[in-house]
DNA sequence: GATCTGACCACCG
DNA sequence: CCGGTGGCCAGAT
């Protein structure tokens, strides 16, 4: 029962576990799970998010630490850059320090943390 | 069932 | 710095 090509269930999961406070990228949630080069379908999984999945996908940016979203929802961008500086994420020119507000998952470490980094 | 497309990313020129 | 390209996964046509 592993590697079922329930992707979307997987993004939902791990985005779900993000604390708030913390952002990760569309490459970082596709390495997470085990799919390196598969960034696409995560950012296809969160366009297609159900109603009623409480998932905080406004934590989730694209690799500069900038906001995807604005290509297909302007007003949803702007929603989403509330949220975080809500949450104390603070936006620099548009764009989110991913140094000081990278969230990595305790599995994640335990592989390619530093892999990924590099 | 083949082809296109996408809230992406890294690489190359 | 900017544009094009290949790569990956899943849904849409």
């Amino acid at each position: 029962m592993d590697k079922l090509p329930n992707f979307y269930t997987r993004v939902y999961e791990f985005v779900g576990k993000v604390p708030k406070g913390c952002v990760v990228t569309y490459g970082q949630v596709a390495l997470a799970l085990g799919a390196p080069r598969s960034a696409r379908a995560v950012g296809y999984a969160l366009r297609n998010l159900p109603d009623g999945t409480d998932v905080p996908w406004w934590r989730v940016l694209n690799a500069n630490g900038e906001t995807s979203i604005q290509r297909i929802s302007v007003t949803a961008a702007d929603l989403q850059r509330e949220i975080l500086e809500y949450e104390k994420v603070n936006f620099r020119k548009g764009q989110v320090n991913l140094e000081d507000f990278r969230w990595f998952p305790k599995e994640f470490d335990e592989f390619s943390k530093k892999d990924y980094l590099e």
